[in-house]
DNA sequence: ACTCGTAGCCTTTTT
DNA sequence: GGCTACGAGT
């Protein structure tokens, strides 16, 4: 008797299904059902009478594990089965062992803010100057060290290049911050709790017999760290499986580590391996083009992609003048296809490399009113309004949180200055005590004045009446600290400032009680705080990515495990995909490659690569070179389209009809393609040419010439980077003036400051009563009238 | 102690 | 084009 859990699958996706017991390796390309696969799996464990509790399934992303649970209750019903990221299950592991690390059980977890504000305490702690390193280096590597499980102390014994002593300098001091604080960041869920398992032998059998069954998802993607804590909970009970794609590893600069495919072949001489190479989901075009890509990786093993969809439309690559191009022609793209029928918005994604070039396509969704989804931005847990009172109940749930200490002491002010905090940080250092401590300490000794002291007493009286409501309702708790330390109006004052803004924050607020309620209804065991700050932590925003009819927009690294109909790349281009600071790195380019292939295997029936010949960057614009992986692609099979319609005034026109250069196809020769690349010089003429053309008055230039440089005289003023002109610009757009501009009309420069490039404007708009302030080197703004 | 203006940094990607 | 640390002014 056949169990229907291997209906429909092909030979070797039924074989993955039933290898239940020893190791595992299933080498899943893009498309190839994994998903499917990995949940029957499960499923026939199950059926097979494997007891639920003995298995754990560990996932990269919140998402991909409500994918796996939801998908597996369908098939079996709800099943008390441990899935969650590894990050999750460290941390629910070490809320149970943390003494045995060295930690209080009541540590908290820190988000990069967090943990970037403890690194600048212990620069200042190491006395270490920023000058030649920055914060971010040094949060970097210090991240990096972790995931590979070098301790501060390991670290200093190792001979040091110049740049790395820079970090073993501060990593002690940054860890012992940490514990001070009783906290810990990302990369220490996953060190301590491979720490933990390699010394605590009597729990490791615990936790491996207790764990018979271990599934990985991503493993190419894991690090020293989660090798570890993998094969320590699978060495009696050898049953490992791990699903991935070496072609689709994305993650080397997080410490990710392909080795950990060969680590598992040393540790497990037998395991099977199964290959997954029937690809479901892509056209064979968009396969030819990922295959004709990643062949170009050196460091690789031969495989294959097998299409198994009938022909489809060849993959587009345009070129288009400038980003802003680039984004209106694929914003009308779509608006045609969903108006025309054929396609609803959820069915698009547009992909991007940085967070940043996702601006210009949001301003463009916005402008032509299409709702769209953004991923990758801000996480909800990282909003000021938020991530302030999250402070306070860091500091309920753990007294020693420094860090939380210093954000909410004067949020909202309350007196309390950079002196006072100064000496309390003193005072807490000579009595070896927590801040918290040290302002029980100040007030008793009465070495405050009067107003600080209120202020202090005030602070010390929201949290002992919180104290008590911490094992009640949740959303008592989040109430009663927006009450008392008056949260609404403090945010009203700051919005009072700056104009607009305030009915976001106060919405989000209404969020964060609405999350606080939701927990309250199905928390069922511990301390309902705890759970809600690891979720506030560990929270990513790809976890709110929603199934609304919507457009998509997100980066290339969170495009991975998904998929869409429709997939737009952009800004293909040299320096941005590959990155610039991968280029002068064989491997890193090879992982920027296996980023495009990601990408690129994103999409089922239509795929447009594109980039643009200018690209604004900053504060200026940098010709757009079309990327070398372009160049791998078996272009005779793709269509290859320039849209970039070269301008006689080598600027773009901003008043355009989307059709006027919609008709403009023509094919690429390979003489302009190669030329574009070897045009990596510095400005190009037609940059220059413009700039000329605006230092001219006016009334001299020709009717039609002044219609289309309306608007854009400052940009050109800028890239010249001639003083004369940005004077000369600074003198017209002076307070009282009216101007308009292409998106919000017409309005008075109420305000100008900076200078120089710097230069900016307040301007009050007359339409929509909003004030903005406006970079004259980079606004388009053009004089509507004379005083 | 707080407010405002400014120069300088920044951004690659994320749990 | 945004953010923030720093400094001068209140």
């Amino acid at each position: 008797m056949e169990s229907a859990l291997l209906q429909g699958l092909n030979p070797n996706q039924r074989q993955a299904v039933q290898t239940i017991d020893g190791p595992l390796l299933m080498l899943a390309g893009p498309g190839s059902g994994k998903t499917r696969v990995v949940t029957h799996r499960l499923a026939y464990m199950l059926e097979q009478g494997v007891p639920p509790s003995r298995l754990l399934a560990l996932t990269f992303t919140n998402k991909a594990a409500q994918e796996m649970r939801s998908r597996l209750e369908r098939l079996v019903g709800p099943a008390p089965v441990w899935m969650g990221t590894f990050h999750g299950f460290c941390a629910r592991l070490l809320r149970q062992y943390a003494p045995l690390v060295g930690l209080p059980s009541n540590f908290n977890i820190y988000d990069v803010d967090d943990s970037t504000a403890c690194l600048r305490t212990a620069v200042e702690a190491a006395k270490f100057s920023l000058t030649h390193v920055s914060l971010g280096t040094l949060a970097n590597r210090i991240s990096y060290y972790k995931n590979r499980l070098v301790t501060p102390e390991t670290l200093q014994a190792e001979g040091l290049s110049s740049d790395e002593h820079a970090v073993a300098q501060v990593y002690p001091f940054y860890q012992r911050q940490l514990l001070n604080s009783g906290a810990v960041d990302f990369d220490d869920l996953l060190m301590h709790t491979a720490m933990l398992l390699r010394s605590a032998p009597e729990l490791r059998s615990e936790l491996d017999e207790r764990y018979q069954y271990v599934m990985v998802d991503e493993y190419q993607d894991t690090n020293l760290a989660q090798y570890v804590i993998v094969r320590h909970l699978a060495i009696d009970y050898p049953n490992l499986a791990v699903t991935g794609d070496p072609d689709q590893s994305i993650y080397g600069w997080r410490g990710a580590n392909l080795k950990n495919v060969s680590y598992l072949e040393r540790d497990y001489p037998n395991t099977q391996i199964i290959r997954l190479e029937q690809n479901y989901r892509s056209t064979p075009e968009i396969l030819s083009v990922a295959d004709g890509l990643i062949q170009n990786n050196q460091y690789r093993k031969h495989k294959r992609l097998v299409p198994s969809r009938a022909a489809g439309e060849p993959v587009r690559l345009v070129a288009y003048a400038t980003g802003r191009r680039e984004a209106e022609d694929i914003v009308a793209q779509i608006v045609a296809a969903a108006n025309s029928g054929k396609r609803q918005l959820r069915d698009f994604a547009i992909l991007v490399r940085t967070n940043a070039h996702s601006r210009l396509i949001e301003q463009t969704l916005v402008r032509q009113q299409i709702p769209y989804q953004l991923i990758g931005g801000f996480r909800f847990y990282m909003r000021k309004e938020i991530k302030d009172l999250v402070s306070y109940l860091l500091l309920l749930h753990n007294p020693q949180d420094d860090v939380a200490w210093e954000r909410a002491i004067n949020t909202p002010p309350r007196g309390i200055g950079k002196q006072t905090i100064a000496k309390l940080k003193a005072l807490a250092g000579q009595h070896r005590v927590s801040l918290l401590e040290a302002c029980r300490l100040a007030l008793q000794g009465a070495m405050l004045g009067k107003k600080i002291a209120a202020g202090l007493r005030q602070f010390l009286d929201i949290q002992d009446r919180c104290v008590e409501l911490v094992h009640g309702s949740l959303l008592d708790l989040v109430e009663a600290m927006i009450e008392m330390t008056d949260y609404r109006s403090y945010l009203l004052r700051c919005h009072q400032a700056d104009g607009a803004g305030d009915k976001d924050a106060l919405a989000n607020l209404d969020e964060l009680l609405a999350e606080a309620a939701e927990l309250d209804r199905q928390s069922l065991e511990a301390s309902p705080l705890e759970v809600f700050l690891e979720y506030a932590a560990l929270q990513s925003d790809t976890d709110r990515l929603s199934t609304n009819n919507c457009v998509t927009v997100m980066t290339l690294h969170a495009a991975k495990g998904l998929e869409f109909p429709v997939v737009f790349i952009i800004a293909v281009e040299e320096n941005i995909l590959p990155h610039q600071r991968s280029k002068d790195d064989p491997l890193a380019v090879e992982e920027e490659r296996r980023l495009l292939f990601v990408g690129i295997t994103r999409a089922q029936d239509q795929l447009q690569l594109s980039y643009a010949k200018r690209r604004a960057f900053r504060d200026s614009e940098t010709p757009g070179i079309p990327s070398s992986f372009l160049m791998e692609l078996p272009r005779s099979d793709m269509q290859c389209v320039d849209l970039s319609e070269p301008d006689p005034f080598g600027f773009d026109p901003i008043d355009h009809n989307d059709d006027a250069y919609a008709s403009l196809s023509g094919r690429w020769d390979e003489s302009e393609f190669s030329q574009l690349a070897e045009e990596t010089t510095a400005e190009d003429a037609s940059v220059l040419e413009e700039a000329e053309f605006c230092q001219l008055p006016a009334d001299e230039l020709p009717q039609q010439v002044i219609a289309k440089l309306k608007g854009r005289i400052t940009t050109a003023a800028q890239l010249a980077g001639d003083t004369a002109a940005v004077r000369q610009s600074e003198q017209v757009f002076r307070i009282g003036r009216v101007v308009t501009h292409p998106e919000y009309g017409s309005g008075r420069i109420i305000a100008a400051s900076g200078k120089g490039p710097k230069r900016s404007v307040t301007i009050d708009f007359f339409s929509s009563g909003e004030q903005r302030d406006f970079r004259l080197s980079h606004a388009r703004l053009s004089i509507e009238s004379d005083e």
